[in-house]
Order: C-alpha cells, then sequence, then structure tokens
DNA sequence: TTGTCGGCCGATCGCCGACAA
DNA sequence: TTGTCGGCGATCGGCCGACAA
C-alpha cells in the first residue's frame, strides 16, 4: 500500500522512471538545484568536467517521504551508460524518463481504486467539530458499519507514510445520515498542520489497510 | 543587545574569530560538511585542486539565527592571502583562529554583565502554571517593581533573536513572596518548543532593553 | 529561595442535531 | 449529500496561596 499511498501525496500528474530503465542526467542542473539549497558561497559553480548530459540506467528508485514536514520526495540512483547515448532520443528534461523503452514509465492511476482526496473545509480543519466523510470515501474505504443500529459507529486504524498509526472515531449520526470522523481527527490535524484548501487522501489496501 | 544574546544562546564556551584576524581555513573539513548535509550522493570528494590548508584573512563575521528552530550559528566570510603560510603557526582546527595576532579572539564573557539562565523545571514548562523567576534574575534584569503595593506587577517587553517582540506578566507576590511571570510564559514555551531541562537566558541591555 | 501541589474559575474543545445550500 | 451553526457538557488552561525541600 506504500507505493500507493505515496503516488497519492505526490497527487496524479507525477510519473516515474522505472527501475531499469534508461534517462537522460543533466548534471548542470542537478548541481544548480544543489548549490543554491546548500550553505556553501559557490562564486564559480563547479562543473567537474562532466558532459551537459549523460544518458544512464536506472538501478533504484527509492519512494521517501520528510520525516519532519510529510514532503514525499524520490531517491533516484543513476549508472552512466554513455554508450547509450549513440541513438538520438528526444530531450524530455532533468532527471526524466526518455520514453525509450516500452513501458519504462510507471502509471500510479490504474494502481488505487480505493483512493480519494477530500479538500479540508473550514470546518473539518476547525476545533469546533470533527471532520466529514464524504460517502465514497466511506463506503470504499472503510469498513462497512451495523446500519441496524441508531447510531453505528467503529474505530478506525489508519497508518500514514512513515507507518505511524492514527485512530479515529467513525460514527454515521445526525439528521439527514452523514459519516463524521469525530475522536482523533482534530489531534491528526494539528500534528499535521493541517489547514483550510489542504487535499487530505484516503486510501484502502487490498488487505483492508487504512 | 543582539550581540551579548547571540553570545548567550551558543553558551560561554564558543569563541569567535575578529573581523581582520587571520585564521587556517581547513577545505576538506568543510567540504565533508557540506557533502554529508546535501542529498547529493558524491561517491568521491571533489578537492577542486586546493591546498589541504589556506591562510585567510576574515572579511565579516555574522552572527545569525535560524528562522525557524531558533538555531543559532555564524557565517564567516574568507579572503585567501596564502603569503600568510610563511610563518608557522598552531594547528588550532577548521575555521578556528590561529592566536597569531593579540585580540584575534572575542570574549564575551565581560561583556554581558546582566545575564542570567535558568534551567527549566517541571512547572515552568507545564501548562498548569506560569515561570518562577530567580530573585537574580528579576533585581538585575527586570525593571524595578513597586514593593509598596501588596502584589506588585507590570508588563515586561522582550524581544527574541528575530527581534521579535515578547510580553509577559511580571507579578510578585504568594507566601513566601517570590517572582512570577504568567500571562504570555504558556504561549512563549509552545512557540519556542521550550521543555525540561532547556535552558533560557535573560539579558538586559544598557538601555534597559530585555 | 523556589518547586510542586490542590483549589478554583473561566475558556476552549469537541459531540450533538438543526438547518440550508 | 454535506458545510456551518447554536446548544451543551467535559476537559483543560492558568492564577492563587499552601506547603516543603
Amino acid at each position: 500500500i506504500y507505493f500507493e499511498l505515496w503516488h497519492a501525496c505526490v497527487g496524479p500528474l507525477t510519473s516515474l522512471p522505472k527501475k531499469g530503465s534508461v534517462v537522460v542526467y543533466f548534471p548542470q542542473g542537478h548541481i544548480e538545484q544543489v548549490v543554491s539549497s546548500s550553505s556553501m558561497p559557490c562564486l564559480e559553480m563547479p562543473i567537474f568536467g562532466l558532459q551537459p548530459q549523460i544518458f544512464c540506467r536506472v538501478v533504484n528508485v527509492q519512494l521517501l517521504a520528510n520525516k519532519e514536514n510529510n514532503e514525499v520526495y524520490t531517491q533516484v540512483t543513476l549508472f552512466p551508460e554513455p554508450e547509450l547515448g549513440e541513438r538520438n532520443v528526444e530531450d524530455t528534461g532533468h532527471e526524466d524518463e526518455t520514453g525509450e523503452e516500452e513501458g519504462g514509465e510507471v502509471s500510479p492511476r490504474m494502481l488505487t481504486p480505493h483512493m480519494f482526496y477530500k479538500t479540508l473545509t473550514a470546518s473539518d480543519t476547525s476545533t469546533h467539530g470533527g471532520f466529514s466523510v464524504p460517502c465514497r470515501v466511506a463506503e470504499d474505504c472503510f469498513p462497512p458499519l451495523d446500519y441496524t443500529q441508531e447510531r453505528p459507529s467503529q474505530e478506525l486504524v489508519a497508518k500514514d507514510l512513515h507507518e505511524v498509526e492514527w485512530k479515529f472515531r467513525h460514527i454515521y449520526r445526525g439528521q439527514p445520515r452523514r459519516h463524521l470522523l469525530t475522536t482523533g481527527w482534530s489531534i491528526f490535524v494539528s500534528k499535521k498542520n493541517l489547514a483550510l484548501g489542504n487535499a487530505v487522501p484516503f486510501l484502502r489496501g487490498e488487505d483492508g489497510e487504512l
């Protein structure tokens, strides 16, 4: 489920090169980023005598997340194979896949059938109440409730990108009836620094894991 | 007052080279730090064909503080003057002063007469109450209270390293009498993420600024 | 001198339907 | 279907002196 959750967090527009595929690596763009984010004042940017474009084999792709601010990112390990540069390929940008091989790109869309986003409302992020669960989320992602009861409820346990568990009370109540997350939601909002307009993905694995 | 406050935050063991003094710069140690903190995986560390030791003139020394986590640090600007390397000097480590010149080192001790630390107790950091002010802090750093009153109090305004103002209610009450910071203290604790055991410096400038 | 506690009061949290968009 | 609101208890924050270390 981690793979799908990672893609849910980066959003549907991001695609990644597959392990084993061939990409073009642009060292100058990479060095520019490192120098600008580094505290080291480099008046002249080092080039190391490198080619502006380097054909590489993707040795490894790791999907990672910042422990502190939950930013998602990738670590792509490349191995240079200059002999691949003989063929003419499309210029697709820094660390992007060349499209040279069939199936070189990973499409997360079709792998996430039980995933929905909700953009948080003022009521969702306020301390005054809980979270209004869109019915598609409740029906497709949450375990079914016992609707014979007056106000059916259950405890949900969900894992975030760091495998940390969060508990929520899921209840179906009100007039008209609606799904809500109550106890546990507000501490989740504050710990994750969620604000009005943020999008939160909900995702169920094949084994029912949230 | 900023200079003294910065030194109060780094602690009494830190000393800095003076602007205009001569230091020995060790590029390899610096590069090691930059590479290890950078996200760029460098299998071989670049040396740039530099000497292992470079004699430099200190062009500028800036005392800075991280806006987010309040970590204090220094930006030292060096200008290489290799001809100074002819003389034999003591090896004092990365970016450290050589001791070559009289007065090349800045000693903050004698410049901070009205400064005291307090290590925070459980009561200080708890939400249950305020902050117990050591009497030396109240007498040496705070403006005097009107002790003819039953429970004398005043509002204190103090500035942190970012020139941000914090307001505290300072009161002298209880049996036996003691100085306390009440209103304003708990939000300071939470915003600064203060915890049991952290040390907080209090400092009064010559003009009475806190 | 000062760290911790019980007492106490007010502010906020947080759960609940009632509406209405 | 679901966003916001008024209502109301329960919990917590935060000021006070009493004690004792």
